[in-house]
DNA sequence: TGTTTAATACTACAGGGGTAGTATAAGGGA
DNA sequence: TCCCTTATACTACCCCTGTAGTATTAAACA
């Protein structure tokens, strides 16, 4: 199976994130980025940025002997399509019943609230 | 690593969803409806089955030579524990933006919108 | 120019999910 | 009773992710 289009392991979603934040990151960065809050070996690190790369998520220029990586599909792209396949999945694509479950079982922050019911309006406006 | 309460596999999913419709099923039962719309053999199914029992999200009971299967843990229980999930992982926790994501690239029907509509509303009203 | 250092390349392995073949056990019927 | 059918048990294998050790290369410095 796997037929995902983009199906992203936890770590290399950890390592997308901090190159989405930084704009450009070499392996040493990110390690040391990492290294704030949990162990981890610098090859580790290394290979997944490698398999990101394989995977056409990040790209890379060379600077001397050390790689330069930077994001190569859009941080927005990359998230929705991992939310569409949750939906997919989970909710078999039915919206409304995810956002039925986030609503009743999170408990969200006031400002939180307000901002999805922004949303929400936008929306009802764009239709 | 995989701390997780509940990684579920896309196989294992479907099988949830078939046994969380049928309220309890058979493995023969499963593979038949699985039948319809693709090729997979008897044992795989039943080895799935068997390893969502393992995980507790599966129990069964055995009528004569056969086990009867149902599910353990409630649906929306499974469902938002995987929303969680994602919403950690890829949107770092931040419901807003995920909805956002949702709204700004999903063509939602008009029926949808209005479900959703509706639930932030029910949402505003109970804060 | 030889040695240290920094970076990558290569290799390996465990664990999980998906898939399925073969072995075995238990009813049921002839 | 013996064989056939049905259901499970056991085993195996591939691929992917996470993790990391060892080998190699190249730059930089003394």
């Amino acid at each position: 199976m796997k037929k995902t289009i983009t199906p992203v392991g936890d770590s290399e979603m950890e390592i997308l994130h901090i190159v989405w934040d930084k704009g450009e990151a070499t392996v040493a960065e990110v390690h040391e980025h990492i290294l704030g809050y949990r162990k981890v070996a610098y090859t580790t690190v290394m290979t997944i940025m490698k398999k990101l790369a394989d995977k056409g998520l990040l790209s890379f220029r060379k600077d001397g002997l050390t790689y330069v990586y930077r994001a190569e599909k859009p941080e927005s792209e990359v998230k929705h399509s991992l939310l569409r396949q949750m939906l997919d999945k989970v909710f078999k694509g039915s919206p409304a019943e995810m956002v039925q479950s986030l609503v009743e079982n999170e408990a969200l922050k006031p400002e939180e609230k307000a901002e999805i019911e922004f949303l929400i309006q936008k929306l009802r406006g764009g239709s």
